[in-house]
DNA sequence: GACCTGCTGCGGTGTG
């Protein structure tokens, strides 16, 4: 404490112009100094006025970055009003960060309140009298705040000097960012001088877009401050096993009679992983089930006490937790077999090593899964991929002979090398939030004007792609007798109808996405999670879950409630979901490249090295390097090399020339169709591209999103059209390519 | 052939 903690001259200077309390705090920390990224941030809010965005991998000492120089700006203020407000996507790094900061803010005298729906209800009133300081909240507690109590919003929120997003990596794709970006606008609309925006952000694809979404009324005034990636050295293996041709249920549970690849993965896992923590992510819920009871069959087996432990979003929060906590005490060697749950920045200290079950698809998780091991400095990270591919016979398909999973796993690590992210991309639910935010936003004013609605929601940022004729069709809709979700009184005034009334008062209107009903699974006192309503249920069932197995010993309909007992043999509940992670254009472009080239990297096993040698035997047997239809038995494959956001506008364009197909990560078959029909239909589209607002007619699932079912038809096939309209612009030129490549004979063709 | 995230206000009962 007696000792400086800085180093150099610039540190010196940044942390001097911290305020008193705060260096002494940093003295009693014992720092040794302060990062780079604290030292730039800090600068940047003390001598600027812009917005902030600081991009930084994990455990850099961001929110501190954000925090140190804030405080000694709000520190001595007076005003009545939180001058602070803290957005994070999960209520538990509120609880993290809460942690972290209480402490310091006490000895600054300012306050900090929690505010989300597991916080104290006496807290949230005593700030609410007397709102000053900090404010920790989630975007769905700003959505109850602004419609329950817009007068108390106004003095809370109406006079902040910052707005720190965190995660905000999370909100740049998909329903819940487009939320919180309308929320914040609505809080600057609460004042006369609008909040300083901070975003913290894991590295990301896109800075330009993640300063847009920061401030989209002039992107080019946010400074971003990007740390220097000192990443730690990467020790990695991809090792590659096999399925039996005729396995019926590769994700099931263990059949000794017929082992599948997922039987000789967990031999692996469990000969590798005993002893130390590690995070093993195997991709779906059910298969997070079928890995953590086959190591804790093992475990049985072998008469050691079980180390494998499941975590996935059904299971209940008391066995999450409890898991969580053993990770980062680590008094235990502990492995979690995880779905994407511990990609986000709870807090579970450094693991030895992840392993990845199953090829990568997004680059962006592969690298905040890998950020999770290695953070201590000199040790390095690793991560282990375990590829699955199938026993083939003589007349398989010509596309599961180029052992795709073990060329997407080569090509992951290339990307992963080359420090390739994926940027955010368009998406589908911006009709939804419209209309949840002008229910909200009538509500909070107690009634509006169509003109007036339509600037403060799309008036500017992401909702802008709604034209005002769009918004004019959609609040028609929302009038219909059929819906009833909005009046309109004499003098023109916008106000809530019956149905729309009921739907704000209810409890589920202040999440933008949706859940489905499930059931609770209960043994004795504890509740174990949840499994989807569409699970067959009945007394004497059996089921895994939680990496124990289970028999139902009752039903409660009423409340959804299944009581279970242990059991010895068990099958795995299903957790169904109709779509599947896409995968981006760079992806699968690297794909071919490695198809296409010869070197054997060293990282493979024997296994993986002998299937690589088999894709790149297939790839120049069916000459693909020139070719890119393949016929297959009646059907015929066209390979892009493409992303699924290309690969979906092609197949719409077959569908709308009259043809069946199905989407592929590297491109589409196209059902029934032989390939010389196919190559005509490209070769037409190449002379004359379909105009995207044609080809939109023969999309079916339009209603994707929470409230879409309420929006009418042509406005949200306008809002695909907005979506895909970079993809159909490119499509011309794709068909163009595949056309003039032509076909490649197939095995049976 | 996918994953994840969140929640008000009231009335009832129990406790110090």
């Amino acid at each position: 404490m007696t000792t400086s903690p800085l180093s150099d001259s610039e540190s010196a200077s940044s942390f001097d112009r911290l305020h008193a309390e705060i260096r002494r705090w940093i003295w009693e920390q014992q720092w040794a100094e302060l990062r780079d990224v604290q030292n730039r941030t800090i600068s940047a809010v003390l001598d600027e006025n812009a917005d902030i965005l600081i991009a930084a991998s994990t455990a850099a000492g961001k929110t501190e970055a954000a925090f140190l120089p804030i405080l000694t700006q709000v520190a001595d203020r007076m005003e009545r009003g939180f001058s602070v407000l803290y957005v994070s996507p999960l209520k538990a790094l509120i609880n993290d960060q809460f942690r972290r900061l209480d402490q310091l803010c006490e000895r600054l005298g300012v306050e900090v309140v929690r505010w989300h729906g597991d916080a104290s209800q006496a807290a949230k009133q005593r700030a609410r009298r007397n709102p000053r300081g900090l404010i920790l909240i989630t975007p769905e507690s700003i959505e109850a705040m602004l419609i329950r109590r817009p007068n108390d919003a106004k003095a809370m929120l109406g006079s902040l000097s910052y707005i720190v997003v965190d995660e905000l990596h999370a909100f740049l794709n998909g329903p819940r960012g487009l939320h919180l970006s309308s929320l914040l606008r609505r809080i600057d609309a609460l004042s006369s001088n609008r909040a300083r925006r901070l975003g913290l952000s894991a590295t990301i694809g896109d800075l330009e877009r993640a300063a847009a979404w920061l401030n989209p009324n002039d992107p080019s005034l946010v400074s971003i401050v990007e740390a220097a990636g000192d990443s730690p050295e990467l020790r990695l293996q991809i090792r590659a096993y096999t399925d039996p041709a005729d396995a019926d249920d590769v994700d099931g549970i263990e059949d000794e009679a017929k082992p599948v690849a997922l039987d000789r993965i967990a031999d692996h896992l469990f000969a590798t992983l005993r002893g130390s923590n590690n995070l093993a992510f195997a991709g779906s819920r059910r298969r997070v089930e079928a890995v953590a009871d086959r190591l804790r069959t093992r475990s049985d087996l072998a008469h050691v006490p079980n180390e494998f432990f499941p975590h996935h979003g059904s299971l209940s929060k008391e066995l999450r937790e409890e898991l969580e906590l053993r990770l980062k005490q680590g008094e235990l060697p502990t492995t979690a077999v995880a779905t994407t749950t511990l990609e986000l920045g709870i807090d579970i200290g450094s693991v030895t090593s992840i392993a990845q079950v199953g090829a990568p698809r997004s680059m962006s998780s592969l690298r905040q899964r890998l950020g999770r091991s290695g953070r201590r400095s000199g040790v390095p990270a690793i991560l282990r991929i375990y590829a699955r591919e199938q026993l083939l016979s003589k007349d398989a398909d010509p596309i599961d002979r180029l052992r795709l999973d073990v060329v997407r796993s080569v090509a992951a690590v290339r990307l992963l090398v080359e420090r390739f992210v994926e940027a955010p991309c368009a998406d589908a639910a911006v009709a939804t939030v419209v209309l949840h935010q002008t229910l909200s936003l009538i509500t909070q004013l107690g009634g509006s004007r169509a003109e007036a609605l339509y600037d403060a929601i799309c008036g500017i940022g992401p909702m802008s792609v709604m034209t005002k004729r769009d918004y004019a069709e959609l609040l028609r809709g929302m009038a219909s007798p059929e819906h009833r979700l909005l009046e309109q009184a004499p003098d023109g005034t916008i106000m809530l109808g019956e149905t729309g009334e009921r739907l704000v008062a209810s409890r589920d209107f202040y999440a933008i996405f949706s859940t489905d009903q499930e059931w609770r699974l209960v043994f004795g006192a504890r509740s174990l999670g949840t499994i989807p309503i569409s699970n067959a249920v009945g007394i004497g069932v059996i089921v895994t879950f939680a990496g124990q197995r289970w028999r139902i010993v009752d039903v409660d309909d009423r409340s959804k409630v299944l009581e279970v007992q242990r059991h010895r043999a068990g099958r795995i509940p299903s957790f169904e979901s109709l779509f599947i992670e896409p995968v981006h254009d760079r992806l699968s472009a690297t794909m071919r490249t490695v198809l296409a080239s010869h070197d054997l990297p060293p990282y493979l096993d024997k296994d993986a090295t002998a299937l690589l040698g088999e894709g790149r035997g297939a790839y120049a047997e069916l000459k693909l390097a020139s070719k890119s239809l393949i016929a297959s038995g009646r059907d015929t494959h066209v390979l892009t090399w493409r992303g699924t956001e290309m690969n979906s506008v092609l197949g719409v364009a077959f569908l709308a020339a009259g043809l069946d197909c199905s989407i592929l990560d590297v491109g589409v078959t196209v059902v029934d169709t032989h390939p010389e029909i196919v190559c005509e239909i490209l070769r037409q589209l190449a002379a004359k591209p379909p105009d995207i607002s044609d080809i939109v007619e023969f999309v079916e699932n339009l209603q994707t999103e929470k409230f879409d079912e309420m929006v009418p038809e042509p406005v949200l096939r306008r809002m695909w059209v907005e979506g895909h309209r970079r993809a159909a612009d490119g499509l011309a030129e794709l068909a163009a390519g595949l056309a003039g490549s032509g076909a490649a004979r197939g095995p049976q063709s």
